[in-house]
DNA sequence: TAAGATTGAATTATCAATCTTC
DNA sequence: GAAGATTGATAATTCAATCTTA
């Protein structure tokens, strides 16, 4: 049962944003995680913990990015090996282009099947369980977590 | 945060098992289906939807299992078209020697930060979701899934 | 023709090694 | 040397095309 939630679940995510602008979760994921940061801009390592992924799964996909016109890659400020990456007005286009479907096939994968107590419910049990799985990953993104809730959950 | 439900947590649950005996979950899963049949044998149909993957999927996956000598795969009977995957006892060995330590990191990642009720109320909310991703199979799964939820929820 | 299943090519992910900068 | 990041090789997944049998 956890493994359906694991693998169908996301695997049908994925067929429908690749459908839609040809990337998966964890792609658009980074691309959602950019648009929501001052300036479009984020260092690897940061992307990379707001992503979920490894840093190596990140560099590949942000290539990929680069190639397609969505992200360009600099040194940050100040420091060298710090890059950072920004998301472009076509990145943004693309993952705007694609956002309201996204959100839509999440709400009825997901949300459309529960009462309202129990999507809460479910926020509050993901929450605990990426929080204990990963403690530092949890302050890094206590900012973030209670927008990501809202908007994913109607309740 | 439901990006990192899908992405990290089983990102962890696989390399767990990858240490352990080379196999993802999805890989896992498909020896864990087969172990629980009469017979030790499933049709590939119904061995990809106990798996939640693609056929595609798993016939890749049946053909590596093949190579080490953990399942072997024959023509059902009477029908010639229906091929049938069997598990042999090398696969059920190492499916045996994994599955203390993987259940106990499942525990670990996904139960332990809950309470009674909230694990009890996980498995009622992914039973629902996944219900109704799929209502097929959810019929086809009606009699195991009483057994995974027992297996996998210490409350 | 359609259901059941396989195959090969292209894409993506993972792992280990490397590179650069502090 | 260690943190930040990239690269290339290996392995797995997806997608489309194909094959076989009912």
């Amino acid at each position: 049962l956890l493994v359906g939630f694991f693998e169908s679940v996301p695997s049908m995510i994925d067929a429908q944003l690749k459908s839609e602008i040809g990337v998966n979760l964890f792609e658009y994921t980074v691309l959602a995680m950019l648009s929501e940061e001052a300036g479009r801009t984020l260092q690897m390592t940061a992307l990379a913990a707001a992503s979920f992924g490894s840093i190596s799964r990140l560099s590949h996909a942000v290539s990929r990015f680069e190639k397609r016109g969505w992200v360009t890659k600099e040194a940050g400020e100040g420091s060298r090996r710090h890059n950072v990456v920004t998301l472009t007005d076509e990145g943004y286009e693309a993952l705007a282009a694609a956002a309201p479907t996204h959100i839509s096939e999440v709400r009825r994968l997901i949300f459309d099947p529960l009462t309202a107590d129990e999507a809460s419910s479910l926020s509050t049990i993901l929450h605990k369980i990426i929080g204990a799985s990963d403690p530092e990953l949890q302050d890094v993104l206590a900012d973030k977590i209670p927008d990501i809730i809202k908007r994913n959950n109607p309740a």
